[in-house]
DNA sequence: CGTGGCGTTGATAGTGTTCAAAATTGGTGG
DNA sequence: CCACCAATTTTGAACACTATCAACGCCACG
């Protein structure tokens, strides 16, 4: 279960408090978080350099950088290595809402594909490292190699769902299903990612989460207090522990 | 603008009340038609033998139909060709919401790939048919047509943002503006098929509306209402003729 | 040691839901 | 072609849930 390549999530609340100079510049990427991170599954040995090619940086971003902005020319997509990110949508009146929370190994910026321009932005919601793939060369590689072309489409395909599964989410069910549902959420993609399902540091906040699972930060706050009063989860701040998952999971 | 080889509404409506016997089985796909709607822009000529050996088949589906259903295997991808289609997620405990409404030319079937089984079903809401498209032999033309893989991968963007959209209405927005917003959707989309922005006919039920923008049909009526006592619309019923766009856009 | 962002909690108001009943529509079969 | 019946739509009234406004506490940071 464990994979002992991923950036551990201490590690980076450690980095936080005393920011070692992190190179600000590109640079590469190991092959091991490649592996793991950014190309996954399905590729036969002889891939591997073809991909050791593409793949050929990363940057880090600070805690509330963002790696592209709406209405950026698209020329990259990207995989998130270690941290949190968010990505962000602008109503033309200036309204804003959280649409996605992207954990290492979640793909960003695949919104700017159609358009040849990003639709939403993506945040960093603590200090993280995104991995960088130049479009034109994937493509490239997705004609040569069918278990990459396999591999871009799975992760397309997967965040249609994620999607709308999220759209289900913000559209049937109420206040409280809804914090429940996320917090399974983040729970069940840590535990894939092996970290434990039943504690995880938020980095999101009250008024992210809010705008994420349309209800306000003060119905967020108040809906994670009675979870609390009724045993389900701890919550201090942004570190969430669940106690009864089942209890989470049947309302 | 005008598409004349895109099937009219009034062609599908006028079939419904006196149902010719349309060929219920498999049927060759017109190159007409697909060079509109199933393959669009951006392909050469060479590549129009490729494409019309692809899409071997249309179907046809009765109203209330389904495409697919969610658990059912992935196989093919599809498109409409004519009349419309709602996607359809079901909660575990059986609660239903409506994900997309999909028009002709508008994809089908995405969701399968990452699986390789449907998560949500397709139902039309219309006498209606849609191409068959293979997925495996899609994917290998997308290895030899260039023009071929851009224009998936704009397709699969596309979802994603009118996804992404989607849940910005549902998170942000209240019931008027909801509404708002999904009327001048259709009447941009329909726009864009070559039909009338001001006047359509919209075959969801109030219900599906409701569960599409996440609010009781009892609240989808009274505002539709609403908005004909206001002079933003005249609504007969599934009927809507836009009145007021630029009062509906703003709210 | 302030200061500002974030989180919690309370009181009140508003928006949309629920329950109910009547009106209308449209598809089906005679 | 018409009549009927079920499905859909509309409208009303009471209620529930969540938003809003406001005050306070906490912590990290300069």
């Amino acid at each position: 279960m464990l994979n002992p390549t991923v950036v551990s999530h201490t590690t980076v609340r450690r980095s936080n408090r005393t920011p070692v100079a992190a190179p600000r510049t590109s640079t590469r990427c190991s092959v091991c978080a490649m592996r793991h991170l950014c190309m996954p599954q399905g590729l036969t040995l002889d891939d591997l350099p073809k991909l050791e090619a593409l793949i050929c940086s990363a940057r880090s971003v600070r805690r509330g950088e963002a790696v592209y902005r709406a209405g950026d020319a698209f020329d990259n997509l990207y995989v998130a290595r270690s941290g949190s990110l968010k990505t962000v949508m602008a109503h033309r009146d200036g309204r804003e809402q959280v649409t996605g929370l992207r954990l290492a190994g979640d793909p960003l910026g695949i919104d700017g594909i159609s358009t040849g321009f990003h639709t939403c932005s993506a945040v960093a919601l603590e200090d993280s490292s995104v991995c960088i793939i130049p479009y034109s060369a994937l493509k490239h590689l997705c004609r040569e190699t069918g278990a990459m072309q396999d591999r871009l489409h799975r992760l397309m395909s997967e965040q249609l769902i994620r999607e709308s599964s999220q759209m289900m989410v913000l559209g049937s069910l109420s206040a409280d299903e809804r914090v429940a549902a996320f917090l399974l959420d983040v729970s069940e993609r840590n535990g894939q990612r092996g970290y434990s399902h039943a504690e995880f540091n938020l980095r999101m906040t009250r008024e992210d989460m809010g705008s994420y699972l349309g209800m306000t930060l003060e119905t967020v706050s108040r809906t994670l207090s009675r979870f609390q009063k009724r045993g389900l989860i701890d919550a201090q701040g942004k570190l969430i522990r669940i106690i009864d998952l089942e209890g989470l999971r049947h309302l």
